[in-house]
DNA sequence: GATGAATGAGACTTCATTCAT
DNA sequence: TATGAATGAAGTCTCATTCAT
């Protein structure tokens, strides 16, 4: 039987995923017991129980509710730029934000994946989250493609690509403690543009 | 004094670590159970033990001989190349082959460092590890620079994305079953040489 | 606020307490399995340690709260008699009841000791306890002293020797069969009362 | 197969005892593992149970060869006093430095007892020994009351209670740090002899 | 809705003992 | 005799999940 949707059931069910998310990042997703989720949730075992069938539910939704508020946010802050580049050093500082923020949730989802008995099912689930992703970004450079800003791409591979650089970056962060995010970021983003903005009279970027 | 018996002990400690590598890509660190290794090596608990500590002391084991045989081997493929361009085309090739045999190598540490009770210590090694890659590949890009083939670019932090790239590709063939691996790392590589390559008399590479 | 359940807490603890010191005196400390102890307790391993952090906080919380509860009764048994004598002799009662009710519970004790990682804690702990009922008893004696019913004595050190003496004892008890510990520790008892006693006309033994 | 009686038997022999000695004094019986008593040795485990067909061999063995050491060496110590009395506080003596050396040997065989599988054998076996032990010092108490040096007393239960305190004090030695072992000893011989003693012309023991 | 005591399968690890060499 | 690698039964403890109240 399913929850019902009063008011307070959204709020525990927040609550609780809150506190979830709190455990989950701080001590990785095996390392969290439920009872730690109890103890930071201040509600009793039975409560997240009544609201979430397992931990993996907890988990699952708990990232899935993450990802969906966070994309929403991303897709509107990069719209408002008028030029591709724009869009795409917009998209930069986006994602930058996004390691900070979710603080090694790629690393979290990993682990979460690389234990998961329903490796298959997870990772088709995180696919269909990367793919859409990947689909907006890969229309954006297309867009400067058609509009004659970029060279002409294979956007979808690069794109890949490019997400698995922030992903990647999620988890080292983690790692190296100097890593400077804006600083790599800018770096790479800036190559990449080289690379992919068209040359006005045959002369590369040095107008920029 | 001992008869001088064949020594065992390196046979023995190759045939765990391979059952445990085995054990460990196909079902994640965590729900490997040591009752696993033991099947897949068909030797007996105590023999494991005897040859490793801990599941920890044996993961660790595995994953450290992995990484310095990998290594060698790529750094030995890229000297032989002449000019940056390539040998930067061949480092892309070379992290191809290492996401496809690695399987997911990544994710599989990333799960052991969250779960660690060691995070700090797990993390610095590893760490250790990336930086020392690092350092190869950005002394090759300063060459490049160094001899006027290059524009003059942050090599050092650039070199992070590009390895957080590959890295975050690693995770992604397990979770995106068309990625084209190859493709992908084409076109990443061209589009960042766009950025770096000087321009030949304010030419660039419109010739390409 | 949760309806007033009756507090099964103190009673499932006593359960516990119980069955552990059954399967313990039975067993030993180290022959005893938490499956022994789940058996004869008829509850669920998971319960146990519910209640207890582990097997060692079980065994030192069985002890502890058995001397806490024979302590009162011994001292309280002793104090209603008139003269040093007679308090003594009791005391010897009072030791053999206690040598006979925890059947072994010095050796007992001894194994814990023994096996124990926290040697030095576990063992000042329990001399805590022996010192305290040390201090008890050498005031009964110098206070027999004081009234000139004893010659005068070094009553601490008589006093290590009496308690080394029950102790051995309910040792013993496990070990002869034959042996007759109401007997003996009126023997006991009567021979040091010979030695403390002080002679009548004034003619103890002041001149030594 | 018994190992042959060789020369370089027995010194193996003993060289193992020793080293197992000293492992179970240092840690306990059950926390001695048969690596430690092959590490203590620099013997080979198979060399170990070349010579002992188990630990609990092992043990019994060493224990055994002790006492008969020790008992020997005890009783002739004893029968060069002249009278009953210096032969007892000879004993004292000898049981002080027997606590000492063997530094709880009782409480090392109390943990043996108590987790052993075999409690009514191996008690059965060192009630043995004691019975013995206290035969003859019964028999030197009983000698002073035949010459009229003592009052007519219950030897035998009173050298049970005598014994007892010693083991006792064997085992306190190692729990409390601040025990004068000679002086308990010494106001214990002295109280029990003020008790034994028989008086002369009805006055007590003035003229010792 | 909510509680928290209770469950029990299953994990890692130890260690006395054996046996091929 | 001696070695030391190998065995595997057994132990303690964890923790996701359930359910009577």
């Amino acid at each position: 039987m399913p929850p019902p949707r009063t008011d307070v059931s959204a709020e525990r069910r927040t609550q609780i995923i809150e506190a979830a998310m709190a455990c989950f990042t701080r001590k990785g997703y095996t390392n969290t017991t439920m009872d730690d989720i109890v103890a930071e949730s201040g509600l009793s075992k039975g409560a997240i129980y009544w609201y979430f069938h397992s931990k993996d539910d907890l988990f699952t939704t708990a990232m899935t509710s993450l990802f969906e508020d966070w994309g929403q946010e991303a897709v509107a802050e990069l719209v408002q730029h008028e030029t591709t580049s724009e869009k795409l050093r917009a998209g930069g500082r986006v994602m930058v934000d996004f390691c900070r923020k979710a603080q090694g949730l790629f690393s979290l989802f990993l682990e979460f994946w690389a234990q998961s008995d329903r490796r298959e099912q997870v990772g088709q689930f995180w696919a269909g989250v990367l793919i859409e992703y990947e689909k907006v970004i890969a229309a954006i450079i297309d867009e400067g493609v058609q509009n004659g800003e970029f060279k002409p791409v294979d956007a979808e591979n690069l794109v890949w690509a490019i997400m698995a650089a922030y992903d990647g970056l999620a988890a080292y962060i983690m790692l190296i403690p100097g890593l400077d995010l804006e600083r790599v970021s800018e770096v790479f983003v800036e190559t990449l543009l080289g690379g992919l903005v068209a040359d006005e009279h045959g002369s590369g970027r040095q107008e920029e």
